[in-house]
DNA sequence: TACATATATATCGCACGCGATTTAATGTTA
DNA sequence: TAACATTAAATCGCGTGCGATATATATGTA
């Protein structure tokens, strides 16, 4: 038995695994805006700069086009993001936010907040070791973001 | 705009793309195996226990029975793993590795230790930060895991 | 200008995750 | 022991993620 390929051992384990926790924890939250988390990443990306096309949305949010594309697809769907191609450059799908994708803003203020501190209140987490620890996911993040561009 | 809304201060953003990123570095590495990710998990927990029912399985890797089961089936396929019906309790399917299945995690530790370390070999961190970081995620997943149970 | 190359999306196929429901076997209890 | 509840898996449906490929537009270059 190898001790390297313990399951106990495995940071990236952790990861998936507190990953997948923390998305079901925002789950019933979201329900009440009736959006997916992927969704509600969009939204946060499009609330801070309205009206981009789906690379900068893609690229923000390290996921690729194939990824967003659909899932733009059924916001749309959803009444809460249109898509008009690009006037320059007609490549382009540019994504803006409808009346209702701006509303939901502050729905989603008033409840997912209030709601997620809720949930992680248990957590005893120091205010510094919470900085430490996002600027620990960052350093993972940065290091795998480039590997083959 | 409100300030907690933005993606920059959201810790989960920051889990789910480490937890992506990260996978992404196993691929190349499990395509030399034949395997996926998650299959990946399911061989280590069987490689640290052989022959197990489903339900075991997925409590050790917080999943639900409708993930693993199909994700059994595929591995089954594969050739990696059998499934039989328990002999006292018909209705659990034991688990158990096939001669491949036991072979691969020689060829696991040949491979993926070496292999992500040079992935990750960028990340500057110290060891007693390591352990730290493990013990803030395993505390995120502690208190997120018994909801509503 | 004609043509090769690059870029922005879209489409397709497959493997997860997971809520909801189903089926079969086991436990419990009147 | 008959009726009901519980449990272990399986099945279904849908939304991601992502590798691979296709399509349309833009750009560079001879």
């Amino acid at each position: 038995m190898h001790e390297e390929l313990r399951l106990d051992k495995q940071i990236c384990f952790r990861l998936y695994t507190a990953a997948r926790l923390i998305t079901q924890a925002y789950t019933p939250l979201l329900n009440e805006l009736g959006i997916t988390y992927p969704q509600y990443l969009v939204l946060m990306v499009l609330w801070e700069k309205d009206c981009q096309p789906v690379n900068d949305i893609a690229h923000r949010l390290l996921l690729e086009t194939n990824t967003v594309t659909p899932l733009l697809q059924r916001m749309e769907k959803l009444g809460i993001v249109v898509r008009k191609r690009g006037e320059e450059d007609k490549r382009q799908q540019i994504v803006s936010l409808t009346k209702k994708g701006k509303a939901m803003e502050e729905q989603a203020f008033s409840i997912i907040p209030a709601g997620m501190g809720k949930e992680l209140r248990a957590c005893p987490f120091k205010l510094e070791d919470y900085a430490k620890f996002a600027g620990e996911l960052d350093t993972i993040i940065e290091t795998l973001k480039n590997k083959e561009k």
